[in-house]
RNA sequence: UCCUCCUUAGCUCAGUUGGUUAGAGCAUCUGACUGUUAAUCAGAGGGUCGUUGGUUCAAGUCCAACAGGGGGAGCCA
C-alpha cells in the first residue's frame, strides 16, 4: 500500500506534531552518514530525514546514494539543526531502488543547462527542472482556467490537416506510402490517391483556421495544442514541436483583441505568482546567479519577480507600426548606424529592432498594430487606407513575439481578392470561404507561444529548457 | 541555412612560442569524523585530448574536412 504516503510539500507546510508519518523519494544527497535530503517532486524543498547513529546496518547505509529511491517511516519532529523547521526521524528506511553512484550522472551540484539537455530524462530530478516543469504545468491550467471561466469553448483542431494554405513555414509530410515505392503519376510526381487519406497530409502548422469555423458559432473558442514546424531553426526560441494557444473570437475587433491578449497574460503570470512562489523565488535567485556571471554592461535591471510584478502592474504599450518605425527612425541607434538592417516603413522589422523598441525604448511589453498588408497573412483584415491590416504583434522583452493576432478579414469579396494575390488556392479553401459567405461577421483571434510563455515566466534563456522533450533540427533523442 | 566560438577524467575547467610520464576542483571508491545544509578531513582509482586525414624528427597544441554543442542572425510562435 503506497497511497498511506505524505507528500513533502503537505508535510513541510505543517506544523510537526510528533506523529509518524510514511514519505517516499528520491536521495538529494545524504550528508555526515546522517541526514538525508529527499525530494518527492511536490515541491523544490527537501525534506531532512534524520538517520540515529546505530540504529541501522552499515550494508543498509551504504546504499542510501544520489538517486535511490526511499521509503522512509518515521517521526516528524521540530528540527535541531538550522535551515529547516521540521525534519522526520527515520525509524525504517526501505530503499525502493538502489542508484550506483558510480553510473548515475548527475551529482549534488550545479550542472550546466547543456549538459542536462543531453541528460533530458534525468533531468527532473534537479531542482531547477523540477521547478521549471511544475511552473509550466501550473500556466497550462491556469490557461484552461482563464478561458474556462470567461465562458470559451476549448477546441481540438486536427494535428493531422490537408490544408497549407497558412503559408506558416516548412510543414511534415504524413504519409504511409513506402519511401523507396512510392506510387507514381504519368507526370512521375508521387499520386497521394493511393495514401492513406487519398491526398497529402502535414503535421498542422496553426489551428486558426479550423478554430475559426468554430467561432463563428460558439462565438468564443480556444485551442492549446501541439504545433509543428519543420523549419531548420537553431536557435534558443525555436521547436520544431511546440505548443500553442488560440485564441478566436466573433464579435471581436482588434482593440478586444488586444485587451483580451493582454488579459490573458497578466492573468498567467498572477496565477504562477499566487500558486508558484516557491520553484519562481529559486528560479529567480538561479537567475541572479547567473547575471552575476555577466559583464554589468549586459545585466537585466530587474531581477525575475520584480520583472513579473512589474509586467502584471503596468499597461502594455500600444503602438502602430507607423510610429515604431518612426520611433526607429529617430532612435540613437539608428542615428550612431548600429543597426545591422535597414529601417524605413515597410520592412518587416528584425529582432535587432523588436529588441530596442521592448528592451531599450519602452521597457516593457509592447503592442504593435497596423503593419503593412505585403508583410502579413492573407486572413487578415484590410484597413481604410489600403496599405495596413489590423494585425497586432505583442513583443516581450527577452522573448521577441510573444502573441501574433489579427482581426480576421469577414468581407468575402476584399478576402478572395487578397487570396489570389498572394497565390492562395481560393477553391481549396471553400470551406474556410463558406464562414464569410453565411453569415458572416466580424471577428479576430491570435496565437500565444506556450513555451515563450513559460520562458517568460520561469526567466529560462533556451526554450529547450522549458519543454520536457525537446524536438529541434538533428534532435529527437528520448 | 549563414556568421562566430567551443569540444582535454563522470562534471566544470587549466594545459606556455609544438618537446619527456597531460593537471586541478568536484564526483566516485577506501578510511576517519558525527547536528550536517553542495558537510568536512586523509588516501586511491579514473584520460586512445570529438572523429578522420595532413604538416613535422616530434601534435592536446598547427592545417583541413566531418560530427556534436554554445552564442548571434534568418524564418517564426
Amino acid at each position: 500500500m503506497f497511497n498511506k504516503r505524505v507528500k513533502i510539500k503537505d508535510l513541510l507546510a505543517a506544523e510537526p506534531k510528533n506523529e509518524e508519518v510514511i514519505v517516499m523519494g528520491w536521495v538529494r544527497t545524504f550528508r555526515n552518514n546522517q541526514f538525508i535530503a529527499l525530494n518527492d517532486g511536490s515541491t523544490n524543498n527537501n525534506l531532512q530525514v534524520v538517520v540515529e547513529l546505530g540504529l541501522f546496518d552499515e550494508a543498509l547505509l551504504k546504499r542510501i546514494t544520489t538517486s535511490a529511491s526511499l521509503k522512509v517511516t518515521g517521526e516528524v519532529v521540530a528540527s535541531l539543526g538550522k535551515g529547516q523547521k521540521l525534519e522526520v526521524k527515520a525509524r525504517s528506511i526501505e530503499i525502493l531502488g538502489d542508484s550506483d553512484g558510480e553510473k548515475y550522472p548527475l551529482q549534488p551540484k550545479k550542472h550546466s543547462l547543456e549538459f542536462l539537455r543531453e541528460k533530458a530524462h534525468l533531468r527532473f530530478r534537479t531542482n531547477t527542472f523540477s521547478a521549471v516543469f511544475r511552473v509550466r504545468h501550473s500556466l497550462a491550467f491556469a490557461v484552461h482556467k482563464f478561458y474556462n471561466d470567461k465562458g470559451f469553448v476549448y477546441l481540438h483542431t486536427p494535428i493531422i490537416t490537408a490544408s497549407d494554405a497558412e503559408g506558416a513555414g516548412e510543414m511534415f509530410k504524413v504519409t504511409t506510402l513506402p519511401f523507396d515505392n512510392a506510387p507514381k503519376n504519368e507526370d512521375g510526381s508521387i499520386n497521394f490517391k493511393e495514401d492513406f487519406f487519398g491526398r497529402a497530409t502535414n503535421l498542422t502548422v496553426s489551428g486558426q483556421l479550423e478554430g475559426e469555423l468554430a467561432a463563428t458559432a460558439l462565438s468564443e473558442i480556444y485551442t492549446f495544442g501541439p504545433t509543428f514546424r519543420a523549419e531548420n531553426s537553431n536557435t534558443a526560441r525555436h521547436l520544431a514541436e511546440f505548443w500553442m494557444i488560440e485564441p478566436e473570437m466573433a464579435f471581436y475587433d482588434l482593440e478586444d483583441n488586444m485587451n483580451l491578449a493582454e488579459e490573458f497574460i497578466k492573468y498567467l503570470i498572477r496565477h504562477a505568482i499566487e500558486n508558484n512562489k516557491d520553484d519562481l523565488e529559486f528560479l529567480a535567485q538561479r537567475l541572479d546567479e547567473e547575471e552575476k556571471q555577466k559583464p554589468q554592461a549586459e545585466r537585466s535591471e530587474m531581477g525575475l519577480m520584480e520583472k513579473l510584478e512589474f509586467v502584471i502592474n503596468n499597461n502594455f504599450e500600444r503602438i502602430t507600426y507607423t510610429e515604431a518605425i518612426d520611433i526607429l527612425i529617430a532612435s540613437p541607434a539608428f542615428k550612431k548606424k548600429k543597426f545591422k538592417y535597414d529601417v524605413k516603413w515597410g520592412i518587416d522589422m528584425q529582432s535587432e529592432h523588436e529588441r530596442y523598441l521592448v528592451e531599450k525604448h519602452f521597457k516593457k511589453p509592447v503592442i504593435v498594430t497596423g503593419y503593412p498588408k505585403e508583410i502579413k497573412a492573407f486572413y487578415m483584415r484590410q484597413n481604410d487606407d489600403g496599405k495596413t491590416v489590423a494585425a497586432m504583434d505583442i513583443l516581450a522583452p527577452g522573448i521577441g513575439e510573444m502573441v501574433g493576432g489579427s482581426q480576421r478579414e469577414e468581407r468575402l469579396e476584399k478576402l478572395e481578392e487578397r487570396m489570389r494575390e498572394m497565390h492562395i488556392p481560393v477553391e481549396e479553401m471553400w470551406w474556410y470561404l463558406d464562414t464569410r459567405r453565411f453569415g458572416t461577421v466580424p471577428h479576430a483571434g491570435f496565437g500565444l507561444g506556450f513555451e515563450r510563455m513559460v520562458q517568460f515566466v520561469t526567466g529560462m534563456t533556451n526554450i529547450r529548457d522549458v519543454i520536457a522533450f525537446p524536438r529541434t533540427p538533428k534532435n529527437a533523442e528520448f
